[in-house]
DNA sequence: GCGTAAATGATAGTATTACTATCAGGTAAA
DNA sequence: TTTACCTGATAGTAATACTATCATTTACGC
């Protein structure tokens, strides 16, 4: 038996609704993997069109410009996390297996087949870790926040300060701890994949596995001792 | 009596050495200004040659491009921090007191002055909250670690990692922790004064303080409880 | 199947950005 | 005083980031 869920999304997030059409869906899909080829920087939406043989007006239809686009691709993907939570940790009730669960899911491990609708969720993960912090890093943040852009990103901090909460009812950081933890998995893999130096996961092999475990477990640590401390 | 500390840059940085002219130093100084008015995405050349009355072609001759500007301002903010932090806890024994201090330096508080070789450390520290990230988020930052670029930046994380192996010799994350105390302390002054729902530090008037204290109070909850965790 | 509205393709055009090139005039050092 | 170097000034190019227009195709309601 299959689902397909399908993720609702801010109408302010685009021009044109991108799902309800075949040229959306391309936009959409190609655009990750456009990212992640040659970095938000250098994509443009001419290039974006060229891959998917159409023309540069008809992206314009459906995004005002490459940010907006961006700000979609990471708001769906923080949407697809939360609700990724939800369905993962709804038989738990034990929030330390919750919060278990979590950290497998911010580093995407145990990810079953790397397709969800049709995104490739692996490529737009490394997306999310590379661009993500762009999206709100801006001079116009205040503006887009006021639009909810970054609302599924805000609701995702929530859920994840709940379980925190559930687990330790009288925590007082609960949503900085959170941000912290989205944070600190994202550049943490990145610096451990660009800049090993800054971390101490250093891949023996090229397999990458083992450096990835000892970054789970250096979330956990992080995670756990501050939950765990008087 | 008054020291001149002159901070001595990668030359791969540059292609000019903009310490050593006028109009370069002028670039350097009104190029954090400009960076803090309009954002890094918004700043151009001619918006800086406007600034400083000069031209374009003036500051291509110190700078190959934009992103080269940003990256000499924060490789210059991580060697001046790196200095500070050196300078600061020269005097102190024990670890646990230098990292006490770390933690402030890096939140900028009890800055005496908040210029330092005519440079606005106050607007370069807001600069780089904001767009330090920038510097490696990139396609390139394979090619840019190659050319040293971010030397500034790893010495400081080195060096930050010795002070907790000194206080916690056998501390197995310490290039890690000392990479994200950096980045922790970054976004959460960001989150907390344009996404603040994300932090539990919302300011009760105006007056910053109090919510830069509860920061502080944060960042040396992260930074001891995992450190004093068996 | 027919008529209408909406989506797309195709082409063109503008303002701005991100540079590069050239040369004349001024300044500083040898 | 010659020479080298730095800056100012002007110009120009390629690419980017859009906007506008109109013909064509597709989808949908009847």
């Amino acid at each position: 038996m299959e689902y397909s869920v399908h993720i609702r999304m801010n109408e302010r997030l685009f021009l044109r609704e991108p799902e309800s059409s075949d040229l959306g869906r391309r936009i959409i899909r190609q655009g990750i993997l456009l990212f992640n080829d040659v970095g938000f920087e250098e994509a443009t939406f001419r290039k974006l069109a060229e891959r998917i043989n159409t023309k540069e007006a008809s992206i314009y239809r459906y995004f005002e410009n490459k940010h907006r686009l961006l700000v979609y691709l990471v708001a769906w993907y923080w949407q697809w996390v939360d609700f990724q939570l939800v369905f993962q940790t709804n038989n738990l009730t034990s929030p330390r297996e919750k919060l278990e669960k979590l950290l497998r899911l911010l580093l995407l491990l145990d990810l079953d087949d790397s397709f969800s609708d049709d995104m490739d969720i692996r490529a737009l993960h490394s997306t999310v870790i590379r661009e993500a912090s762009k999206v709100y890093l801006t001079h116009h943040v205040t503006e887009d926040n006021r639009q909810q852009l970054f609302k599924p990103y805000k609701d995702l901090c929530q859920r994840i300060a709940d379980i925190i909460l559930a687990y330790r009812p009288d925590y007082p950081y609960a949503h900085s701890k959170a941000s912290s933890l989205i944070e600190t998995s994202h550049y943490q893999s990145f610096f451990m994949q660009n800049l090993p130096s800054l971390t101490d996961f250093k891949q023996a092999d090229s397999s990458e596995p083992e450096a990835m475990n000892k970054l789970l477990d250096f979330m956990r640590h992080l995670l756990f001792s501050s939950l765990d401390a008087v």
